[in-house]
DNA sequence: GGGTGCGATATAACGTCGTTATAGCGAAGC
DNA sequence: GCTTCGCTATAACGACGTTATATCGCACCC
């Protein structure tokens, strides 16, 4: 079928082609993964790209949605210990660090930095997906009767929301609190949003 | 001192040029807004972006400052009533139907759509003016004995965070709640901000 | 008052981009 | 063994931001 003229079998391109967006992407930033560039790196033409992708909207397409992937990974990664209010925390700090980690691909997530690139309502989809991440962790902390008063969905979108907020404004550059302010406001912005489902009186304290 | 081929002077093209580009970011969006189609619309050449913002970067730059102002304005506008819970509401409302009304600058204030522009120090903190619009709204609940436990600025801060968290993913498509059930979560998140700062044990009732 | 210089303008060019047309090659089917 | 189909590489197209070049108009100065 293919022909192969370059080293690389036509999967291997595509892993190869999405790594290396990856790492342009990660590295110098959205303006820095172009076709002409993935193609050099890889050591194939830019035509790759469209038989392999459709063009340099479906690999970003795939990019986005791997990052989302990674992002739930990294979530279902937080440990269960035996208080879950530690890790209701542990799912807040997953998902900023994830973000902090790469911000060019979050920022490929839920902006717009590259103009090809628009999200499908597939795609849409595909990102909710990561949310139930979120809400099994919710999950275990009502199931523990540590959060009641609504559907453990319900209460990971707010979380998301908070979550999302604060470091969607951070990565932008638009938070000014000085480093121990900044994380002691992150906690204070998840507490908030999970407050008015704690059982205790204390509703502060949760995820603290 | 200049020319003036074209009809219009420097401040008259400045201005003309500034508007083009409001417009067509938000009418088609940021890739519409190019420096060839600028100048064709407003009657001129490429180079007068040059002369007048010092390249595509610069009058991105000013169309970044009067979103913000813009949003200032729009939040400094909601009245003043005799209910300071109503008038928290209403600011949460008025940023949000800000967003809403002209999403392509909010994406411009807050994300990186256009490649050529980015963020100085100055533009960041610019930007922060626009958060004392809020500060005063929420000092005039702490007066009038609603709020407290925290100093104003703080309070706004938090109040942004969720506010932002919501609209971003609003915009971006990633809220799959019906209009009804949106619309609570809005008033949801945003009570949720301000609740740990009510006064009354019914905290939940601020902002509703 | 007529030259002079400077700054803004318009035109054209350069390099890069995403995309598409064209040509060529390799493996499968008879 | 020849044809056919699909993938590849090359080249070209149009659009982009930016820069170099040439031109023009007004202010200044002798």
């Amino acid at each position: 079928m293919p022909v192969r003229k370059s080293v690389l079998s036509g999967d291997e391109l595509r892993l190869a082609l999405l790594d290396a967006a990856s790492a342009l992407l990660h590295e110098e930033g959205p303006h820095a993964v172009s076709t002409r560039r993935l193609a050099d790196l890889v050591g194939t033409s830019t035509q790759s790209i469209y038989t392999l992708f459709g063009g340099k909207q479906g690999l970003l397409r795939a990019v986005y949605r791997e990052g989302f992937d990674r992002l739930g990974q990294h979530i279902r990664a937080v440990p269960v210990t035996h208080d879950v209010r530690v890790d209701l925390r542990g799912l807040g700090d997953a998902y900023r660090a994830s973000a902090k980690a790469s911000p060019h691909l979050y920022s490929v997530m839920f902006e717009r930095p590259v103009a090809e690139f628009e999200c499908s309502d597939e795609d849409l989809e595909h990102a909710l997906l990561t949310l139930y991440a979120l809400a099994d962790g919710v999950q275990r902390a009502i199931d523990a009767g540590v959060l009641h008063g609504a559907e453990a969905f319900d209460i990971a979108v707010n979380l998301w929301v908070a979550a999302h907020g604060f470091v969607s404004l951070e990565l932008s550059g638009h938070l000014f609190d000085e480093p121990d302010a900044l994380e002691a406001r992150y906690e204070a912005v998840l507490g908030h949003a999970l407050a008015p489902y704690a059982v205790s009186a204390s509703a502060s304290s949760v995820a603290r």
